[in-house]
RNA sequence: GGCGUCGUAGCUCAGUAGGUAGAGCAGCGGACUGAAAAUCCGUGUGUCACUGGUUCAAUUCCAGUCGAUGCCA
């Protein structure tokens, strides 16, 4: 069964999006596909701002997809991202019932969206660990001679040079044979709130997040035998927390060194939707500091649904 | 109260042997196709505290004022 229909919910971090899904997805009869990238995992709880309960908070349980399902320590990436979605988005649609994506993860939803292929070549492990001990500058040098080529940005990126030699000494090629939706009506939604109001709700809800056991989160996570390198990789309040309670920062330098990095990251968040916007996803900006209702009105009005109920 | 030190970009500070100034961080912009909350790139004009003086020219020297700080009373 194909899909017809598809919706998305997205936004930089701290602007409201798990709540206005949940209220949309009751008006609308959809299920939501989550586009988050940490909140796949178990056990990140406080520090990714995941609330199961928010999904069942005033009225039935909105269904959810792509929550929770993972252990930490396990790897997950793009690729596999887009397939999971794909199967789900599919599978919601064979029930007649709308998949809404939500997330703040732009290259996941872009992933989707705009129907990435990706190289055939996997992960190579073996080849990964002899790259390790290989400089930018020979990467680099080994992608050109193999025809790949670089930008400024990429000669000093190493997670894209090594990715890149990969894609080009071990992708075959046949053709990669890949999953895509056919969407025929879209409709994005993106929630948008004045960069200062962003970065004083992340800072508040940072504290609340201190105050409801972030740190024990990330202590149990680690006694639990999590490897700090992984939560490092992780970012944000995993990286930071894990740093603190490793006493690599006083809890002063944890607090404002993760506070920035959060603002930051909200950010890169909207620079991902505004090239979205650029290379011609259509995003409908919902004003984020009216409430609930209203922005449930601007959706109902925006787009007419009539197939879903 | 006396003596000294300091007052330069949002923050921490450098500098100008007199020709109006520069780093780190923050901020801002961008990249992104198998780690993406990751990783990486670009971007620095500010009454050089205020008021006068010396000088062709003062943020730089001198005096005073204000503010901060230290020592002595």
């Amino acid at each position: 069964m194909e899909i017809h229909e598809l919706m998305v919910i997205l936004g930089p971090t701290a602007t409201g999006k798990t709540a206005l899904a949940v209220k949309a997805a009751r008006a609308l009869n959809a299920e939501i596909v989550s586009a988050d990238s940490r909140q796949i995992y178990r056990g990140l709880d406080i520090g990714t701002g995941k609330d199961l309960s928010e999904y069942s908070q005033g009225g039935t349980a909105v269904p959810y997809h792509l929550i929770d399902f993972l252990n930490p320590g396990e790897t997950y990436n793009t690729f596999q991202f887009k397939a999971d979605a794909t199967e789900v988005i599919r599978e919601i649609g064979s029930r007649n019932k709308l998949p809404l994506v939500c997330g703040g993860t732009g290259l996941y939803i872009e992933s989707l969206l705009l129907d990435y292929h990706f190289s055939s070549a996997n992960r190579q492990e073996d080849f990964r660990r002899e790259a390790e001990h290989m400089d930018n500058s020979v990467l680099a040098r080994q992608i050109e001679v193999l025809g790949g080529t670089l930008s400024n940005e990429d000669k000093a990126n190493r997670h894209r040079l090594i990715r890149k030699l990969e894609v080009l000494l071990f992708s075959e090629e046949k053709k990669e044979m890949r999953e895509s939706l056919k969407i025929e009506k879209l409709h994005v939604f993106g929630i948008e709130l004045p960069r200062e109001i962003i970065r004083r709700r992340i800072t508040d809800r940072l504290i609340i997040r201190l105050e409801h056991g972030m740190v024990e989160e990330v202590k149990s996570l680690l006694d639990d035998g999590v490897s700090p390198k992984w939560l490092d990789a992780l970012g944000l309040e995993y990286r930071f927390v894990s740093r603190y309670l490793k006493k690599q920062m006083s809890y002063q330098e944890m607090f404002s060194q993760l506070e920035t990095a959060i603002h930051q990251f909200a950010k890169r968040q909207s620079t991902w939707f505004r090239r979205m916007e650029k290379r011609g996803i259509k995003i409908n900006w919902i004003d984020g500091q009216v409430d609930d209702m209203e922005k449930m009105e601007f959706i109902m009005e925006t787009v007419d649904f009539n197939c879903h109920g």
